[in-house]
DNA sequence: AGCATAGGTATACACTGTAAGTTTGTCAAG
DNA sequence: CTTGACAAACTTACAGTGTATACCTATGCT
């Protein structure tokens, strides 16, 4: 190993100069869902990534093949977090805790949603496959036949999309309702007299909606989630039960 | 009225040289969408609606504020193709067709969820809000109280969003898996041999995904869809009837 | 010691949204 | 008919984007 002998050498100057240690593929796209989670999509630019880890943009690219790979990597993280509930119990809890989990980390990178939204391409890596693996595994083991199974897999998987997307964006549920001027639902729950947003909302328009207005703001998304998942199973098992 | 004489002067002249019409924010809004629709949400950009309509991307800030209001236009504008099915039916088949032409209004314009995803605000107009209205007065005739009709809202809404989400988008369905290198996996449910994707997945890590592969390719998005909407309206119905 | 190469930089280009300024077309009043 | 006012178009300009190309330089192998 003559390469040692080298290896001493620039230890040394290691020691006297902490010289900067080299840019990994790693290091780009962790950099890149660290500024995703903390400042947006729109943050992750490849100037500031770059900036986040010390060179300029276009090193990036040694690591990256573009802008595309870079999101691919990020994704790929964001599925790396997802931790496997044990599978020793009946399957409809283990099928219970995936969906948890699999909220959780949408919740803890929310911006994914929007990524997967509009790029619109597949899993591709083993890894990032895995946590289907585990969600087909659990399903099968209701008794379900594999063509079932994709379907329970899809609504489910569907489920948990969609409900956390409305959730984190505001979209319905909560925030400011305006029609003309501006309406902060929260405030409004925040006992502000009937008649001080009747004038926002037509209330003869919307009748069922100014009704809706105190549950839309105070919802718990938790209770919520759990609400539908108990749906979903509960049909599920009664169909298993039924088949067999 | 001094403007006729005026007024029939410039139509003599519109008659020999047809002067381009004036430009409406609604014009613009139209444009945009159509080109969402047409060419996907990164062609939407302020010179190519302006091109469309006939006139330099300035232009268009004479009726739109600034991009965000123009997006906004476009949402609002998709809301505005909701078709409100009949009401003088039994409340479950409302909520049923109505589920169902949201589903269609998602896939008609399937740029929106995209567009909801990282824009997260919500739907202030008063026309936007009407889908709402109309859903939670369906929701209503099921005897369900305002709180847990909020809830029946959000979950039936996100999963309708989510399940399209999914079909229109790949993710996990169809289209493309690879590991390391290519896999179609619409090919390879076109009668390839199994023997020519083991290769590509290692089979030993995701036997279940292996044994999916046939059913994730085939999967009727219909079927699926109304399997999912069926498991939660039953489950809703079921309670509202042991509520009562 | 020499040298290929991996990984950094600098520059440049086409494209984005939009601020600021200028021109043009339309209509009402003098 | 002229004049003026005003809305709506256009022109130009700028900062910021992704990335092609070229250049440099330090590392590690022969």
């Amino acid at each position: 190993m003559p390469a040692r002998t080298r290896k001493r050498k620039s230890d040394a100057a290691v020691v006297e100069a902490p010289v900067k240690e080299r840019l990994t593929r790693e290091r780009v796209v962790d950099a890149a869902l660290h500024i995703m989670d903390a400042e947006g999509l729109d943050a992750v630019t490849m100037r500031r990534v770059a900036r986040e880890v010390g060179v300029e943009a276009m090193s990036l690219y040694h690591h990256v093949r573009d802008k595309e790979d870079l999101l691919d990597g990020v994704c790929a993280l964001v599925m790396r977090d997802f931790r496997y509930p044990p599978e020793d119990r009946p399957w409809i809890e283990v099928a219970r805790d995936g969906a948890r989990e699999w909220r959780r980390v949408l919740r803890d990178h929310p911006n994914v949603i929007a990524l997967w939204a509009d790029r619109q391409r597949p899993m591709t890596d083993l890894e990032s496959l895995m946590p289907m693996e585990f969600a087909l595994r659990a399903i099968g083991r209701a008794g379900i036949d594999a063509r079932e199974g994709v379907q329970v897999f899809n609504v489910i998987g569907g489920y948990i999309m969609g409900v956390v997307m409305m959730e984190v964006g505001a979209m319905f549920s909560a925030g400011t309702m305006r029609n003309g001027k501006a309406l902060d639902l929260n405030a409004v729950h925040a006992k502000i007299p009937d008649e001080a947003f009747a004038q926002f909302l037509p209330a003869d328009r919307l009748p069922c909606i100014i009704a809706a207005l105190p549950h839309l703001a105070e919802c718990d998304p938790d209770e919520q989630f759990e609400f539908g998942l108990d749906l979903l199973l509960a049909g599920i098992e009664a169909r298993a039960i039924a088949r067999a």
